[in-house]
DNA sequence: TGACACCAAAAGATAGTATCTATGGTTAGA
DNA sequence: TCTAACCATAGATACTATCTTTTGGTGTCA
């Protein structure tokens, strides 16, 4: 082995050590499979990793095991590492989903996700509205008043970061550990949609008073008010979706 | 260290060895944190699991790796390996969810799981109405008109076998794998409310009406009709939840 | 003298390397 | 069809390197 014990020379792929060799390898990987150009069937070894990558074998057999736990590939004696098929992936693992993201296959993930959020949304909304603390309460109240000062001002940017701070806290706020989870998906729907230039360029009114609705209806714990409300914030992303 | 190297005798916990070491000792630690036993800021060391479950090295840094990557614990040097706080956990993993659905926390899993149920399969069957194929369509009335049956006839045994089938078949043949993935923990919902009794004795006949007209609505590509008829399934599971 | 702040050294844990044996599944050969 | 060789993982063991917490010592100030 030409790399040897100390953090020497010739790491020709390195770029500081500092993500710690073990992610950067199972980033690599990783990526790899979700992107397809490691597809289904394909076959690896530790072995090759070690060489590919100027690892021990310990960090190629830690990285194979996440791999596996997230059901990307299998191993079995003889054969070596093998991607899993599709079907079977974890999809739910925020690192599967973040690598699918940065793949080609881009936009199905992002569709998913979407479709994800339109359902999940609106009972979220509703566990909030019997569920939220009062401070949960009135924050979002505050936000959705501030939304409608960025909106009409046309602030985007602006707009964009307090929209995602309103539907996060919606997710913390409805008691449904699962929903809050998704946190980070939501936001990356949202921060997609802006930037993709999906966003009118200045937010509806409808919008606007939607999210003042269901800020509104959870402030008075009405939950059917607040679950109706979210729907109306999302007939638009519905509509572009095709779903009507 | 008592428990030596070879396979020998005195693994007082062992039943054969057959399901892995490595997954033996995962399911273990993973089990204890999910039921609490081991809860947020407990340390564990590396060198304190190879005495308990009287294992190598290797294997304890594979499980904690896999568990690491789950955000059920982080590891830092001079510290140990430190049990994450709940809020931070992957909730979806479905290792994770069968942990906790076999621990003392198993209702607060549950109810998050009919919740997330709540919110899916109505958008699950619009999709399932625009893109499912034609075989099935023609699956799910098959099933629906069984569900009557076995439903009249008061089988109950069987209308849950059939009524799983139902609700997989449509998050299979929604489109979005996110929701196909959902497959087996609704499953597990669907079970779970038979053998508590939650259910009714027989079935409802609104109840089979609606399962009828999901069905027909998927089959005549009706997206609007499929997710209203949906709702009215779950009207049954959200009265009981106080969700009205 | 006692209390506090600061700094340096020791120690304890993971991170990673290297190498070995055991096991089981594949494949090729009789 | 059976059998044996081979190959890759599963697991064990013993290192070194590194990071970070703890601890102990020192000096200053009240």
């Amino acid at each position: 082995m030409s790399t040897a014990t100390p953090p020497d020379a010739d790491d020709a792929h390195d770029g500081g050590a500092s993500p710690a060799m073990h992610e950067r390898v199972l980033e690599a990987v990783g990526v790899a499979i979700a992107a397809g150009s490691l597809p289904p069937g394909s076959r690896l070894t530790l072995e090759g990793l070690q060489r590919e990558y100027g690892i021990s074998r310990t960090v190629a057999r830690d990285t194979m095991k996440v791999l596996e736990s997230m059901n990307l590939v299998y191993s079995r004696r003889r054969v070596g590492i093998v991607v899993q098929e599709r079907r079977l992936w974890n999809v739910f693992d925020p690192k599967l989903v973040r690598w699918r993201l940065g793949s080609v296959r881009r936009d199905i993930q992002y569709s998913s996700l979407t479709e994800l959020r339109i359902a999940v949304e609106p009972i979220a909304a509703a566990g909030a509205a019997r569920r939220a603390s009062a401070a949960e309460r009135a924050k979002l109240v505050a936000l959705a008043a501030e939304l409608r000062r960025l909106g009409e001002a046309g602030e985007l940017e602006a707009f964009l970061a307090v929209d995602i701070e309103f539907h996060c806290l919606l997710l913390q706020s409805c008691g449904n550990e699962m929903f809050t989870a998704l946190e980070g998906m939501v936001a990356e729907v949202l921060t997609s949609r802006t930037q993709q230039g999906l966003m009118p360029f200045k937010p509806r009114n409808e919008a606007l008073q939607a999210h003042e609705d269901v800020a509104a209806a959870v402030a008075r714990g009405d939950a059917v008010g607040a679950e109706t409300a979210v729907h109306h914030i999302l007939d638009e992303v519905r509509n572009a979706m095709g779903l009507h």
